[in-house]
DNA sequence: ATGCCGTGGAAACCACGA
């Protein structure tokens, strides 16, 4: 079972480049982030026509997620990260598929840092830290993948001097990532390659792609149960140099069947 | 290395992204 995670930065602005890669790389689940588009607004028919079944959550102009799915209807859990009723901002989507539990997130990026879009990001990973520890207490397989806007480590990062000031890089973001790592969770592509460069986003100016100028943060994070089916998992990089791309390239793992 | 590009929406520019 191969699920995916891609950040494709307006799905109607890049929506021939969405569909080229489901149709090149045929995931079974793919957990689409920055929709940019209200929810009447999101291309079903197109992704129907692709072979898909779609769960999502829009939002005008900003954020918004997908959960996409090929074998059969996904079964949402929820469209809200809980523990701010005055939250409205559409970054969290839970579904079940093979009795697989997937989160598909959007962390908020926290720029500028310090600021309320800094303390925004900060509360919202104290509040994800809360939720995943009752998902790790569920005893179900579980996976959490998406846009974490965080940069784990100095290795995940082209020139990590000049983003010890950024919102995805500094202490406070880094030690809250840590701090999810702590109850149990797995980040599957670092596992496999713990001494790799590995990136996911890559800026559209100043030849980032060309230069390999990149920053690693899109993860795939697997409680233990679902670490033990880890086969393989990769970046398809390529499609990031597609004409019309997103800045983000799609990242994927394989799970062994039950 | 400072949004220099790109998207979406409202208004011929602005907010936002990382």
């Amino acid at each position: 079972m191969r699920i995916a995670t891609y950040n494709v930065n307006g799905v109607n602005g890049h929506l021939p480049v969405l569909l080229q890669w489901l149709h090149e790389t045929s995931p079974d689940v793919a957990c689409l982030q920055e929709l940019k588009a209200p929810q009447e607004r999101f291309p079903l028919d197109a992704i129907n026509a692709a072979g898909y079944h779609a769960l999502w959550h829009g939002q005008k102009s900003w954020n918004g997620i997908a959960i996409l799915s090929k074998g059969g209807p996904a079964t949402e859990i929820r469209r809200i990260l809980p523990g701010d009723d005055q939250d409205e901002q559409s970054r969290y989507l839970e579904a079940t598929i093979n009795n697989i539990v997937i989160g598909c997130l959007y962390l908020p990026n926290g720029n500028p840092a310090p600021g309320p879009k800094f303390d925004y990001k900060l509360r919202w990973m104290d509040r994800f830290i809360q939720h995943t520890a009752t998902l790790q207490a569920s005893g179900k397989p579980v996976v959490l993948t998406g846009d974490y806007n965080v940069i784990p480590d100095e290795q995940d990062v082209y020139k990590p001097e000049r983003w010890v000031d950024d919102a995805l890089f500094r202490p406070e973001t880094r030690a809250a990532f840590q701090h999810l790592l702590k109850q149990g969770w797995t980040d599957a592509l670092r596992k496999l390659y713990p001494d790799e460069t590995i990136y996911t986003y890559w800026d559209y100016f100043r030849n980032a792609y060309q230069r390999n100028a990149g920053l690693r943060i899109d993860h795939f994070l697997l409680n233990d149960k679902l670490e033990k089916r880890l086969l393989s998992a990769g970046v398809d990089k390529n499609v990031r140099g597609w004409e019309k791309s997103s800045d983000h390239a799609p990242v994927w793992i394989e799970l062994k069947e039950e």
